[in-house]
DNA sequence: TCTGGGGTCCTAGGACCC
DNA sequence: TCTGGGGTCCTAGGACCC
């Protein structure tokens, strides 16, 4: 056992999505502002300060946050600008220590123990990584210090925004104990209201209860982590790379569609991009997964192991269609399921050419996307695939531009 | 006009194998 | 003919995170 060291650093953008769409609306600064979707079901993707002093939060449906400040500013998200956002902020991360494990686009944890003798003190080194990250890219960013993960992300919420904070391994539990239980990394609605039920309320209540107790009403998992978390122990280190268990793509609907064309539509667009995103990986799925969920949001999910795993878009079609097939005759029959959200996932991924999956499609599968996408025309006046997520690049080989072609050239 | 989309991890039952 | 227990895989569902 190592001594306890302050040396995991947490850094957190600033309201990110809304702080890189600043950059290009200056004009905005200072105004209650949110990024969000400007569709029927949208909700609050990111929100400047001045939005959440007058109550505007996190993932809130967008007409709520209209209702509430009427005179809001409403940014449609542009993805490209965040994601590029992002490496620029993960590489300046990087010249600071090897040691950086992204955890969300937005936030990452660095574990800078090794690059103290060389760059100084943790807060230093959190200074000039604040600075180095405002210099490069005009955002700011706020970092918790600690020696733990789990520490160190609490700092980071506790001196949001533009802020900086150290907690001392003396002074960790001082710090870690008044706080409320859903501080807890893992306790979400329905674990406090467990907890709540049984009187707990504070980071501290979760201390003083017996790990038994926690067990047996949250699991085995669960509950020890839980305990060991309000006790500041947090044994994980920080991990630089990790495998990718899935990938998928979901959409909730405007309105609820029960049109089983449109849906086998919007499956094949999904799994167009589902496909993409493997190949671009360089990965095969195993498995297919569909989830669809309900007007009153209970979801259900099928799937299925393949024989030879694929990156195959249209086998991944092949295998979500049958799988939505199955799953309408089980709730009620085609055209009668209304649905509200439905997705592809592909899971268990092995390396790409480990796998002699197929390469080309059957004459079955042709004729199968020919009636989709001919009933679908008919029904629509366009095509099965907006030519957005027609993706080119070096993640689309031939199969990909197969698939182009194929649904390009139909009917002809 | 009250709830998105991308993920990860855990649990639990049944099948199957040894 | 009867029998236990452990391990692994598959499937479905749920909770959580940002």
């Amino acid at each position: 056992v190592t001594k306890a060291i302050a040396g995991i650093l947490h850094v957190d953008m600033d309201a990110f999505f809304a702080s890189v769409e600043l950059l290009d609306f200056p004009e905005f600064r200072g105004k209650p502002a949110v990024v969000a979707p400007l569709s029927g079901r949208s909700v609050v993707l990111s929100a400047t300060y001045e939005a959440r002093a007058l109550g505007i939060k996190g993932p809130m449906p967008l007409s709520m946050a209209q209702r509430l400040v009427p005179d809001v500013i409403v940014m449609p998200p542009h993805r490209e600008k965040y994601t590029a956002a992002s490496a620029k902020v993960m590489a300046v991360f990087r010249d600071f220590t090897p040691l950086v494990e992204p955890i969300s686009i937005d936030e990452a944890f660095l574990d800078v123990r090794g690059a103290i003798r060389l760059l100084g003190a943790p807060e230093k080194i959190a200074q000039d990584v604040r600075a180095a990250v405002f210099e490069r890219t005009g955002l700011s960013c706020s970092v918790g210090i600690g020696a733990t993960k789990f520490i160190a992300k609490l700092a980071s919420q506790a001196c949001k925004p533009n802020g900086l904070l150290v907690i001392v391994p003396e002074r960790t539990l001082e710090f870690l104990h008044p706080l409320p239980i859903r501080a807890l990394w893992g306790v979400g609605p329905q674990t406090a209201k467990v907890l709540e039920r049984r009187g707990l309320h504070t980071v501290g209540d979760i201390a003083e209860t017996p790990v038994r107790s926690l067990v047996s009403a949250l699991g085995e998992s669960v509950g020890h982590h839980l305990h060991e978390l309000a006790w500041g122990r947090d044994p994980r280190a920080v991990v630089p790379t990790r495998e990718t268990k899935g990938m998928g793509r979901e959409i909730t609907f405007d309105e609820d569609v029960t049109d089983v064309d449109m849906l086998r539509r919007t499956l094949l667009a999904q799994s167009e991009r589902v496909g993409a995103q493997l190949r671009e990986g360089g990965f095969d799925a195993r498995t297919i997964a569909i989830k669809l969920t309900a007007p009153d949001r209970t979801s259900v999910s099928r799937s299925r192991t393949l024989a030879s795993p694929t990156s195959v878009s249209r086998q991944i079609y092949a295998t979500a269609t049958e799988l939505l097939d199955i799953l309408l005759d089980e709730l009620g029959g085609a055209g009668r399921v209304p649905v509200r959200l439905l997705g592809v996932r592909a899971e268990q991924l092995v390396d790409a050419g480990s796998s002699d999956g197929l390469l080309w499609d059957s004459d079955e599968e042709w004729r199968e996307l020919e009636k989709v996408e001919d009933a679908v025309t008919k029904k629509f006046g366009r095509g099965l695939i907006k030519p957005a997520s027609l993706v080119t690049g070096p993640g689309e080989s031939e199969i990909g531009q197969s698939a182009h072609g194929a649904i390009k050239g139909l009917p002809e």
